[in-house]
RNA sequence: GAUCUCGUAGCUCAGCUGGUAGAGCAAUACACUUUUAAUGUAUGGGUCCUGGGUUCGAGUCCCAGCGGGAUCACCA
């Protein structure tokens, strides 16, 4: 990994090296204390306080005998000032001199003790009288500067570094904290309102015999001891499903979900899925519980329920619209679904322009009119109801309309957000729901769910009335930080691995006896192999090595031909 | 998976009809005790993604590959 270090990266790892001559240890053990954080002094400003902060070293500005930097610690930054004569109030200046100016670096982690003030530029800023380095930076970060009026200048951009190197874009791009933080107040929000109802939080198998509870292709492993194939879960609902039969009057499980599919600006293999379930209610509850659950987490984690999203703005406010499937379609297309064959219904699909197969079963159809025609409209949050029977093998059938289901799903900017039924709990209805399934699956539609008969047993002995919702997290916070990609939203979203270029063998030369010092020389000046220099004339490569250490004015003593000639190569 | 597009210094980016590789910031050195995109002077820094081809000559044109992004299709 040592191969090709930079300029900057050799300066840094000599740094480190004159400071622990100095006697100062660049990685120390020892706990540092704080005192206070840069928020909490600017917030509580008090002049001539003495405070002890840690953080990241930012945008030194040295003016001779004196410095000013940015100190940026886990709740923001604050100015920090160096004066020599106060950091060395003897004769010695050294530390100022040597230590500071040349030997920190933007990136490097110290903790300074000094005293509040206030600049003549107004800014709040401490002035350090003891400053402990905690932490070398070998790397330097990319430089990102704001200006007066806010702009940004050489932003951390590309998305491939961000993502790939997240730590890096967390601490030079500050909004990518604010987002992160969001979603962690959204998910403790939502958490906070289904506990004041006092349901519970379980956790459930990640790994599943059986991927059921939704239609995706899984990720598949193999357990050894059983010598079974196992399944990461697609969805978490018949588990927590069984959790309801076994007697808990609400469960809720943020449920970490797997699936090999796609991945693009709105898809990650893992996702997050809130899903909660709670028995003797029906979906017309669910609906209630799930815009109050909505606008409390925007209240609780924004302030606000009026959320700028590009340029819509975003109202969480309840109540939320209601419209039902067959009005939705009715209103955007003029199309009258009710008690309208298959064919009837794929001839209209046809008709709008929309690819329709003979695979594709009444429900499939209907999804695909909505998903075509409809589903962009809703901006501001609605409820819609009442899907077909065939896309819901788990909701039960509708009260007064048995081709209908108890469904909804919240839409909110084009886009599904939550899913919610009156559950299923007639085990016969059930079971012919799976054989359904199963005939779907043999027609060709790969996304048919699979039959899970211990699920049904369960169902045999007994679930209550329930109802269930499930949440997209991801897509909730993108909607609520104002972010249009998941990678956004992922600390760590998946990226094709990375190749790590394998470079120079740098073990291989120092098992040739080759000076540690000399090697990162050797592979510079050409010889990246060994292979190289067993096809070089010792000689020569006593000329081109020590050519290259007097143009590079290398502060390490010239190499001899009796130690080439030495080199077990 | 399809189409379009991009890959140049540590970072952000220029580089025209092919002719010795550029800027700002960062780094290094010097100056500077209230700066804040600090400033001034000087210096160093490049596998122009990789591999082929065309050409006297390729960062630039052509082909292939690798990687990213955007759009579209499927899934949340």
């Amino acid at each position: 990994m040592i191969h090709h270090l930079s300029e900057e990266e050799v300066v840094r790892r000599a740094a480190l090296q004159k400071l622990r001559e100095k006697g100062i240890e660049p990685f120390p053990a020892a706990e540092f204390k704080t005192s206070t954080t840069s928020a909490f002094i600017k917030e509580n400003y008090k002049e001539g306080e003495i405070v002890v902060v840690a953080g990241r070293l930012m945008n030194m500005r040295i003016m001779g005998k004196a410095s000013f930097a940015d100190l940026h610690d886990s709740s923001g930054k604050i100015q920090i000032y160096i004066a020599s004569d106060i950091v060395c109030p003897g004769e010695d200046k050294s530390f100022y001199n040597d230590v500071v100016k040349h030997l920190l670096h933007y990136g490097d982690f110290i903790g300074v003790t000094g005293t509040v003030f206030t600049t003549k530029m107004g800014e709040i800023s401490i002035q350090v009288n003891e400053l402990t380095l905690l932490a070398k930076s070998l790397k330097p970060l990319p430089v990102v500067k704001t200006d007066k009026e806010g702009n940004i200048h050489d932003a951390f951009t590309d998305p491939e570094l961000r993502y790939r190197m997240r730590y890096v874009d967390l601490v030079v791009n500050e909004k990518v904290k604010e987002t992160f933080i969001a979603r962690t107040h959204i998910m403790n929000a939502m958490r906070e309102y289904f506990n004041s109802f006092g349901y519970l939080e379980v956790d459930t198998p990640v790994l599943q015999p059986i991927p059921g509870g939704a239609s995706a292709r899984p990720f598949i492993t193999h357990h050894n001891a059983l010598d079974v194939p196992m399944y990461l879960r697609i969805a978490n609902e018949l588990y927590l499903k069984r959790l309801i039969v076994g007697g808990f009057e609400g469960v809720y499980e943020f449920s970490r979900n797997f699936r090999n599919e796609g991945m693009d600006r709105t898809h990650n293999p893992e996702f997050t899925v809130m899903e909660i379930y709670v028995a003797y209610k029906d979906y017309n509850w669910m609906m209630d519980f799930t815009e109050s659950m909505i606008e409390h987490v925007c209240l609780k984690a924004l302030g606000t329920t009026q959320v700028q999203y590009g340029d819509k703005v975003i109202d969480f406010k309840r109540p939320f619209k209601r419209v039902s499937m067959t009005e939705s379609i009715q209103e955007f297309t003029g199309f009258d679904i009710t008690e309208k064959s298959e064919e009837e219904i794929r001839t209209f699909a046809k008709s709008i322009g929309l690819e329709v197969d003979e695979t594709m079963g009444k429900g499939k159809l209907i999804d695909e009119i909505f998903g075509g025609k409809c589903e962009g409209n809703y901006i501001q949050p609605t409820f819609i109801t009442d899907y077909p029977v065939e896309m819901s093998p788990l909701c039960k059938r509708h009260r007064t309309n048995p081709d209908l289901t108890e469904r909804f799903e919240l839409m909110i900017n084009g886009k599904e957000i939550a899913n919610a039924y009156s559950e299923l709990n007639d085990p016969i209805d059930q079971r012919e729901r799976f054989e359904e399934q199963m005939r779907l699956q043999e027609k060709g539609d790969d996304e048919a769910m699979f039959i899970d008969q211990d699920f049904l047993r369960a169902l045999e002995y007994g679930m209550p009335p329930t109802s269930g919702m499930g949440i997209g997290i991801e897509r909730l916070v993108m909607l609520l930080t104002n972010n249009s990609t998941i990678q956004e939203v992922l600390f760590f979203p998946q990226m094709r691995p990375e190749k790590f270029q394998s470079g120079p063998d740098l073990k291989a030369f120092e098992a040739a006896g080759i000076s540690p010092e000399w090697i990162q020389h050797v592979v510079k000046a050409g010889y990246d192999s060994i292979q190289k220099l067993k096809e070089a004339k010792p000689t020569a490569v006593h000329q081109t090595l020590n050519g290259y250490r007097k143009k590079n004015k290398l502060e390490i003593p010239a190499i001899q031909l009796s130690d080439i000639e030495s080199w077990t190569l």
